[in-house]
RNA sequence: GGCGCUGUAGCUCAAUUGGUUAGAGUACCGGACUGUCGAUCCGGUGGUUGCGGGUUCGAGCCCCGUCAGCGUCGCCA
């Protein structure tokens, strides 16, 4: 090693006051004309990259956040166990238990024609862990979901998986807001203050139609409904007067720098992605008054009104939705989240972390009427809608929180239920008969009859903690080894077949199916 | 399962809205030159335009189907 001769240093290189003086050069390997280069700024195809994943990783990005994933796994891991927590795991080839996500399954070779299922988390193995007294656990935890995939989903992924006992929301709640707040600082060099807002569900559906919020940026929904009720306009009468609600955005200085076109576009999207009936708009005028194509169906007065409530300032574009509350919900939040992303409505580096709680306890099947947990089957309603379990289950929250990084669900979890009473309410609610409860978990059951602790936990979504905290826009950049959209690794070429011989000792057969 | 975008040389892209022999940069191979660091200069190889049909005098371009990657809705307790 040397300094380089006068006038040969290259600033623009990090190596470039200094060169390596040779005395013999030995070749260790030699390399075939790769694909494509690592160095290069322009990046191949996705399915190149995951191809030939060995030298996609070689790539200074790819290194990046491989080391910044193992560091905030790393403080993760450091922070519980200072915080007295035991690391446990647990198994990997476990039961199918009814509800939630498809399951992988693994065919048993001694039992012919019973299946082991990949753990979509290992929620039960903490709960009885909590009853087998270790009332801290803790795990990196690899979980397995057999469901169409996003660009935040891998059919496989890590959680950050605990469990506490004695505890109620305010104390896991408490727990994790240490946790992102130290990595916030660790890992970004930042402080994020302490403890995280927090807003209920109700309150997130109602401002920002999504129980996962984009905080970065305002935007909030303003109802309408009241005003739509007093209108000509059939579409928006038509719609408060059988029920429905009239809600919309400001999208603030962008009525000029929306054409036709995009307004056409963006309508398009809502009917197609929302099932919404159309996208009502105007644009607040110069002089303040709203204009659109459809406002000679409103007097001066009602378009004051409308300009007035959604506190639109003359530049602005006033978008609207009249539907149901679900659709004009989920409409909304998508239009909110298209538009903050395409108008950059949030720095490229800011984080906002919150928390949503006083879910609801239960969702009702559309066609059949029957409720489905939102959560899991487990989940402890609050103390004070307990009643509610009986009379009116819509109504009943459950003691249920979500962590939202940047609009992102980046982990969920409740306080359970530990007593078997309220545990069979809400299985008849569900449809689930003692049968069946008994033959999928009845080990459960039988656990928390054992004097089981009042217990909870949470479970933190690795992968899009790295990506979220690393500002990347898709899981497969801070994993390893991703799969595709359909769930094939292009570099093993998994799934793949296997020798009639494997299949004949599972007692396995394949079947083609006519669809 | 639905909708959408993309697919042209090893790679990144172009091809005047259907028109002659599908081009460029880069990579690769050969040569020249050289205190190099995205070297430079000269020359060269490289294509069933993802695949299969169809329309047409003529298809990279239009139509149908199919495969793959991505995005999204459903789905993901």
């Amino acid at each position: 090693m040397a300094s380089r001769l006068e006038g040969k240093v290259n600033e623009k290189l990090a190596t470039g006051e200094i060169e390596v003086r040779c005395a013999e050069i030995e070749v260790l390997n030699q390399s075939v004309a790769p694909p494509f280069v690592p160095s290069q700024s322009d990046l191949p195809n996705e399915d190149l990259r995951l191809k030939y994943r060995f030298l996609d990783l070689r790539r200074p990005q790819m290194q990046r956040a491989m080391i910044t994933r193992a560091k905030i796994v790393k403080e993760m891991r450091d922070y519980f166990a200072e915080h007295d927590f035991i690391d446990v795991e647990t198994p990997i080839l476990g039961r199918s238990t009814p509800e939630g996500a498809r399951d992988y399954l693994v065919p048993s070779r001694v039992h012919p024609g019973n299946f082991y299922a990949l753990p979509q988390s290992p929620q039960l193995y903490k709960q009885i862990l909590m009853v087998a007294g270790f009332d801290r656990y803790v795990q990196v935890a690899k979980c397995f979901r057999d469901e169409d995939l996003r660009a935040d989903r891998q059919p496989e992924f890590t959680q950050l998986d605990l469990e506490m006992s004695f505890v109620d929301s305010e104390d896991i709640i408490g727990i994790i807001d240490g946790l992102v707040s130290r990595i916030a600082e660790r890992i970004l060099g930042r402080k994020v203050p302490t403890p995280l807002p927090r807003m209920s569900y109700e309150e997130a559906m109602r401002r920002f139609g999504s129980d996962q919020p984009d905080l970065r940026y305002a935007m909030e929904i303003v109802d309408i409904t009241a005003i739509a009720k007093t209108v000509e306009f059939r579409v928006f009468r038509g719609t408060a007067d059988e029920g429905g609600f009239v809600r919309g955005i400001r999208v603030d200085g962008q009525a000029e720098a929306f054409s036709r076109r995009r307004l056409d576009e963006l309508t398009e999207y809502v009917k197609r992605d929302f099932g919404a009936k159309g996208l009502a708009w105007f644009r607040v005028e110069p002089d303040g008054k709203l204009w659109s194509p459809t406002s000679k169906n409103f007097t001066d007065t009602e378009l004051a009104q409308i300009a007035g409530v959604m506190q639109g300032k003359p530049g602005d574009l006033l978008l609207f939705l009249a539907d149901s509350w679900n659709t004009t919900c989920r409409g909304l939040a998508g239009l909110r989240k298209r538009l903050g992303s395409e108008l950059k409505l949030y720095e490229a580096d800011s984080l906002h972390c919150s928390w949503i709680t006083e879910f609801p306890m239960f969702e009702q099947d559309a066609e059949t009427g029957g409720w489905h947990a939102k959560h899991h089957p487990f989940t402890a309603p609050l103390a004070s809608d307990l009643e509610l379990l009986k009379t009116d289950p819509a109504a009943c929250r459950a003691q249920a929180y979500d962590l939202v990084i940047n609009g992102s669900e980046a982990g969920g979890g409740t306080i359970r239920i530990h007593d078997a009473v309220t545990q069979q309410q809400v299985f008849d609610l569900l449809g689930i008969d003692e049968a069946t409860a008994r033959d999928r978990f009845g080990f459960l059951l039988d656990a928390l009859r054992f004097g089981a602790p009042p217990h909870g936990g949470i479970a933190l979504g690795i992968d899009r903690w790295v990506m979220l905290l690393a500002g990347l826009e898709n899981i497969r950049e801070v994993i390893a080894f991703p799969k595709t959209q359909k769930a094939t690794d292009l570099m093993t070429e998994a799934p793949g077949a296997v020798d009639p011989a494997q299949l004949n000792e599972l007692r396995l057969r394949t079947v083609s199916v006519k669809t």
